[in-house]
DNA sequence: TATTATTCTTAAGAACTTCTTAAGCTTAAC
DNA sequence: GTTAAGCTTAAGAAGTTCTTAAGAATAATA
């Protein structure tokens, strides 16, 4: 398997480049974006992690180019100080992203999440899921929900919270968790905020929020999504 | 839980022994990262929190070479004038950082994070197991308990005795063992804490709580789970 | 810029859990 | 058969976690 490397700074790349071939990938190296066309044109790549911030062609335009004829499995990596959202709202060609400092462990992770993706799913097709429990359907492709067959509009935050728990149905989620997985940073005040949206959230998929059949408390562990 | 505390400075050092000892860590310290290669060398760590400035071997080289080996997360600490882009980018080893002066919850917050990201990315997705004995069956990854099919719902304390007990059904605990484990605390008998508890418990697991069929008194010696 | 939608914060109270106390019961040992 | 120690049980006080509403801050849109 071929992955492409693309940062400016050559120390990065470097320690990168040595956790993917400790895994056993070939490694491909690119200081920026047009360095970066060129790599992938030259040479049959599988996936890119790819740098936000770049001279020159920036990552996230790079990878729009790339992705314009090639379907390949893009990661960003992005500086935390950076807008989370405006990221994830720009960088709509991307598959996945991870913010520096990176844990290698997490890397490699999603490294391999993403090539089973498109090694398993064939490269033709979608990335979108379908996640369903009971009458409940997330179609991640399309990002609609609908409940029995009735379409609910949930908000980005509402929307990111719900597929977390939907797709890993009957698996308990800490607050803590999901604040770390749908926010991408470390959650740390004991803020409401999570079981605010919570709240928000039944208000849409259940019939009685009160007596929530989908999305459930936990008490004293956190919240999950029943399987059914 | 081992945690490597490494800094010259043995007042910071000492605090923030304090706060992880106080959620239940156990503590190791380190003055340089000599000391902290050979703390890492010579006792099982599972975090490993680094001062960056140091005499002798610098947190930065010290990392690189814990990780040379070893899939331990590090969190870096540093002081806020040190340049914070210079340190992300030489931090490539490390999972996160935290600047002087820190919070103490963010400390905490990120040293739980970090053991969070470890466990469920290192053991390859660890689902929750199964834990079964005759018609008890606890799912961890849902934190439901069935009893012959029937769903019982439990507090968190309740679980947590219950889950230890099943998991290592046939073997006795006496009731300090009970404590310490689910209380993570030195039991400090006469109390009657643990008695109340196993009393829920029966309650909802057992048809006839006078004749539990699954938790059982040992007497003089503690309660078990039986092993059917 | 004004308007609207979304997200976050705050705070009060409801719901639930945990701990303590104390009395009654059972077992083991003398 | 009496006693001491260990276990069971009930009830309520204290503490924690969750829910909810309302408004402030922020971002998106016109």
């Amino acid at each position: 398997m071929n992955i492409l490397v693309c940062d400016d700074d050559k120390e990065i790349v470097e320690a990168i480049k040595i956790y993917l071939e400790n895994e056993g990938y070939k490694v491909f190296k690119a200081a920026n974006g047009l360095e970066a066309l060129k790599a992938v044109e030259e040479n049959e790549m599988h996936l890119v992690i790819m740098d936000i911030m770049m001279p020159g062609l920036d990552g996230l335009r790079a990878t729009v180019r790339i992705r314009e004829d090639k379907n390949i499995p893009v990661i960003m990596l992005s500086a935390k100080s950076e807008d989370t959202d405006k990221i994830m709202g720009l960088n709509m060609g991307a598959d996945d992203y991870i913010t520096k400092p990176f844990n290698p462990l997490e890397l490699i992770a999603r490294v391999k999440s993403q090539l089973r993706r498109y090694t398993t799913l064939g490269s033709l097709e979608t990335k979108g899921h379908i996640y369903k429990t009971g009458g409940l359907v997330i179609d991640d492709e399309s990002k609609a929900v609908t409940v029995d067959g009735e379409e609910v509009n949930l908000t980005p935050v509402q929307y990111k919270i719900l597929k977390l728990l939907t797709a890993n149905a009957g698996r308990v989620y800490s607050i803590d968790e999901i604040y770390e997985k749908v926010w991408k940073e470390t959650a740390f005040s004991a803020e409401n905020t999570v079981a605010v949206h919570i709240r928000r959230i039944r208000e849409k998929i259940e019939i009685n929020p009160k007596e929530p059949k989908y999305l459930k408390v936990v008490w004293g562990i956190g919240y999950k999504v029943e399987k059914i």
